[in-house]
DNA sequence: GATCGCTTGGAAAGCGCTTTCCAGGTGTTT
DNA sequence: AAACACCTGGAAAGCGCTTTCCAAGCGATC
């Protein structure tokens, strides 16, 4: 008996060529391509142009992008850089951008750097081999001068290729970029909380040397001193931008500063830690005990109880952005797409205990 | 104005050619492509080797991805297909794959359908045009026979085009896939209902054309009526896939139920709106009144309050051991890995009232 | 009726790379 | 010392497509 999976498949259906194409339709190779992938400027005769796509169907030729690709000497793909797929910070911005590329007909190409250092400036390579045409940086920048550097070198390169570069987040002055509010939604949240009572407020950091962090930090720090509240440089504790890492950083500085009546957590994934740590480990209720404030606004976020107050930025327009930015021609001045942050008091906090 | 494909580039740097290696290095481009990118089975002596090596770096150059492709019939792209990156379920899987990609140095093409039927079909097409090696098919199948013969078809053309296709979940017995215990699971949740005590168990289930709905609904069904549940039949209501379908669908059900004390929720997602609708639409406590079991096991399970009790499926590894199955050979037979299920209990879950 | 300017189709030269086939040189065997 | 095998490097033929250039056909113009 006849192995299903081997299923005798008509003759044509395996790598047909527009070549063959051409020759089944009776035209010549230039007909058919400009028929099928014609830019348009160069027009077909009607009766023509039926036969081919005709015998397209009949053959059910597809087409080879690569082949495209090398001889066009561009081609339909964009890449996306990430730190995680899994992070729904990552994944908000991502969803953003393949919604914007699946209008524009662009393919992506997505990778993950899975936070470790080395390996953007390997897919950025990657993507150049692959000769995308444009490609997202969406992780955080560093602080790190030697990897910015390289990253700078190699983007250079990208761009001298032809492709273009866009940034999700601030990376350097001379990139096309989406800037997320980060100093901004800082001082938002700080404002916020000052304006619930809370004078006494701790930050729950990332890792210090990730741009991201330090802006929002940058910006909280900034609100907390033009707001005169004491003590606010040293009731920060950094952790990594997960659960656990929030979770034992919340811990730790409120046995440190057990007076604090509010605390500002530098993104939503350890704010959700944060939650569990402050009740958890140390008995503390929120809002009612300790108030606490994300960052990011993530689509879990309003399903943590207490719903989680945060800071919200834009993260699907953020992607869709990026990929408007690259859609342009390249202008002679960096491009800057400035994106609002936004605080969004949901149950986590509440005024200050008495 | 000059025709853009020859415009003069800075002899370094930007489009490098194997040929300009080449004769930078004084060998033959044979010999440069056998060092750059040889298969290994044919060696170049060391000192041209160290030549053709150093004239890369020095001239910067980054191989040509498509052209390659071409000339070997063969690329390191992998599609990935799914329905929503932005929902964590996906978010899972998409990492695994990836981290599983790039130790294989393959790269990821993704692409999100958002769930609207035709484009699933359309993405394939589009990666079987870029002449990916293989393709993951994450979304869940449907029931729809036309549209699942107009897949299979693209499928088969994929396959007799050399390309190699994998499912995550289960699509059609001669398809290689990783098998996720959807049918198991939905069986374990509600045993696991059982034994808590629960006599009365509702299910809110998913869009029913989905073949991973059908699954666990299926195991589910059958435990009930093998434990002599009654009225299982009709305490089911369907609602989105989304926190929203799952809220009002749960609201629905205990309106129409009101004596059910345990409901399993066919997806974490709508489980997380389900606590939300239980809680603040009807005023019933989780789990004192109404006990509720999620399904998967998404990362953010576990931040819910209360922490969610939840069907654990292995998302990460699926993806990982999509990406194993398509290095694999193709056999005779389709391949298969089957992931197992398992219940955890956390806090939605307890005794049922008296 | 010859000329001009269009439009439309085809031939052919690449795009950057892989790989087969050959040739020359070396070391080995008898 | 001749014959052989082997190793290493180069020339060249594509891979499937785009696009330039040219030629042919045709109605309009003078």
């Amino acid at each position: 008996m006849a192995n299903p999976r081997s299923r005798t498949r008509p003759a044509h259906s395996a790598g047909v060529t527009l070549q063959q194409v051409a020759q089944h339709a009776g035209v010549s190779l230039a007909t058919a391509s400009r028929v099928l992938h014609g830019s348009g400027s160069r027009t077909v005769g009607e009766e023509l142009r039926r036969r081919v796509e005709a015998a397209a169907e009949e053959l059910r030729y597809v087409s080879n992008a690569p082949a495209q690709a090398l001889a066009r000497a561009t081609s339909s793909v964009v890449g996306l850089i990430v730190h995680d797929v899994a992070d729904p910070y990552f994944g908000a911005i991502a969803a953003g951008a393949m919604r914007a590329a699946r209008e524009q007909r662009l393919m992506v190409m997505i990778a993950a750097t899975f936070r470790e250092p080395g390996l953007e400036l390997a897919y950025l390579r990657g993507l150049r081999a692959q000769r995308a045409r444009a490609v997202i940086l969406a992780g955080s920048g560093t602080v790190d001068a030697e990897a910015t550097a390289q990253l700078a070198e190699e983007i250079a390169g990208f761009e001298a290729d032809g492709g273009r570069v866009v940034c999700v987040g601030e990376r350097g002055p001379d990139l096309d970029t989406v800037a997320m509010a980060n100093r901004t939604g800082g001082g938002l949240a700080v404002r916020g909380l000052w304006e619930l009572g809370h004078r006494r407020i701790g930050v729950v950091s990332g890792p210090p040397e990730l741009l991201t962090v330090r802006h929002r930090l940058d910006g909280a720090r900034r609100a907390l001193r033009g707001l005169g509240v004491p003590a606010a440089e040293d009731a920060i504790e950094a952790g990594d931008f997960t659960r656990e890492g929030g979770r034992a950083a919340a811990v730790r500085l409120l046995r440190a500063h057990p007076d604090l009546t509010a605390v500002l957590v530098l993104n939503d994934v350890m704010a959700a830690g944060a939650l569990g740590g402050l009740r958890d480990d140390l008995g503390l209720a929120v809002p009612d005990q300790v108030s606490v404030v994300g960052y990011d606004d993530v689509p879990f976020a309003a399903d943590l109880r207490p719903a989680l107050s945060t800071v919200r930025l834009p993260l699907e327009a953020a992607g869709a952005a990026a990929v408007g930015l690259l859609l342009e021609p390249r202008g002679d001045e960096p491009r800057r797409v400035d994106l609002p942050a936004e605080l969004v008091l949901r149950a986590s906090t509440a005024a200050p205990p008495d």
